[in-house]
DNA sequence: GCAATTCTCGTAGGGTATACGAGAATTGGC
DNA sequence: GCCAATTCTCGTATACCCTACGAGAATTGC
């Protein structure tokens, strides 16, 4: 089997427009009907409207309505969706602003880490889609090698050896993306369904007391007596639990890494 | 506002249907045409589907066709598409093996965790879609719950008062089920698009060279030097190294979690 | 045997992505 | 100045998706 080379294949197409490598006209000279958009600005728009209506109301055709022009232009601007869904991907990911080699950054590592994190739920914040979107393949783009350089960089200045580093930097970006991830899909499904969490835990409340066997769920049971006085009414449905979990969750895995340093 | 409370609302209907509480006719008096479906075959099929081709296949449509019924005659077995969602997820949640209160378990908290570990990987494994839907308002049912009371208790078992059981459990749930989906993702892309991951990565470093520069990341650089050696050219894109950060991670959180206890 | 009830499912409407191809716009070369 | 080559635009059509509606079939109680 061969493998895709430098040339043309789906893979370098991607890449280019991830890297804004203007293939075509800047390349070639100009001919032919001038273009009325710019990648940049299908992606923005796309990005603002996945932010304010969710990631459905990121279609093709409600991009192009959104930038006035047909369906069917898109295209000529980028190959799929699923390229569109890249190029959105690497742009919200690049806008963390984390520093890059030789910039400043927080004195110890804890606070490096600190740093990714902060920015990171940030991001999530500001764009929820990106929770509901695939990352094992990533787009390999200006974004994510930024947040991998910064990540590796911190564990390095931890130090830990290179391979455990990379070990490291891998299960931190694990948790706190998920954890990022989950808290903002959160807060989008209580804007766009207009019920909070608790609201939702409550009206599943009232019915626990129906299914619910004391018997089966005796450690469960336990905790929610222990709890019952603080006002968490409903366990880890409140946001105040969730948010402390993930603190705490974090807190641990950083002890843990330390401890093999 | 009022809150909906036991009779009718769309929570109880769900509710219902997750805990197979027959609302309907067992409890009137039978009469009408006779179903010739079960709700659990219509929820079995539609897992089989999505186990096999991918959870975009197990559409209202697929479901039917594999039943050999009409579309439509799923809806009076469940209420939506949704709905039929969240009875595949609980499912298959309740899939995993782990003892109730009372039944045999491992016998220290860290092997315990390691059961969970391992049931939560090979359920993704089997049903890889799982990682692709949402589950910050998890259907409660069964499985959720078995899995959380199990969790739950092995905190206890360590010995962690209730609040700060709670959040480990919340904290290693999250590692855990992240971490899985990931890896389950990972494989499943990998068979339907018959592309290794190894495959993809390479179809991309050889387009590295071209984008990559060594000055904005040195330190991903350093750790591509250094394993240059041990055949994972492409670091982190290959399946020894994600296990082995997965591995690493989830021992390092629970060596914090120990250390608080 | 008829009415009440329940399940079945065809049709239709509104959504999605995108292949195709005709037409419009622009420019280089003559 | 004109034409051909090139590039962008986008209407139409296809093939999916979910599901509201309503007509008809099946079953049972009375």
């Amino acid at each position: 089997m061969t493998v895709q080379h430098s040339g043309g294949g789906p893979a370098a197409r991607t890449l280019a427009l991830l890297w804004r490598k203007q293939t075509q006209r800047a390349a070639t000279k100009a001919r032919g009907r001038k273009p009325t958009l710019q990648l940049d600005t299908v992606v923005d728009t796309a990005v603002a409207l996945a932010d304010e209506r969710g990631i459905a109301a990121a279609s093709m055709g409600n991009v192009a309505k959104a930038l006035g022009v047909g369906t069917m232009t898109l295209y000529t601007y980028v190959p799929s969706k699923e390229e569109l869904l890249d190029l959105m991907v690497d742009q919200v990911l690049l806008e963390r602003g984390l520093p890059g080699p030789g910039e400043d950054r927080p004195a110890n590592w804890r606070a490096q880490v600190g740093l990714y994190s902060d920015e990171t739920r940030a991001m999530y914040s500001r764009h929820p889609w990106l929770a509901r979107v695939s990352t094992i393949r990533p787009p390999i783009g200006p974004g994510m090698l930024a947040a991998r350089e910064y990540l590796l960089s911190t564990m390095f200045a931890l130090g830990l050896p290179p391979a455990r580093a990379n070990l490291a930097a891998l299960a931190i970006a694990t948790y706190v993306d998920s954890a990022a991830g989950g808290e903002a899909e959160s807060d989008l499904i209580e804007r766009s369904t207009g019920q909070t969490h608790d609201a939702w835990w409550h009206e599943r409340g009232d019915l626990w007391e129906h299914y619910f066997d004391v018997d089966r769920y005796p450690t469960m049971t336990a905790v929610w007596n222990d709890g019952a006085g603080d006002g968490s009414a409903y366990g880890d449905g409140t946001r105040e639990v969730t948010a402390e979990a993930y603190r705490y969750g974090l807190d641990r895995l950083l002890d843990g890494i330390a401890a093999t340093a």
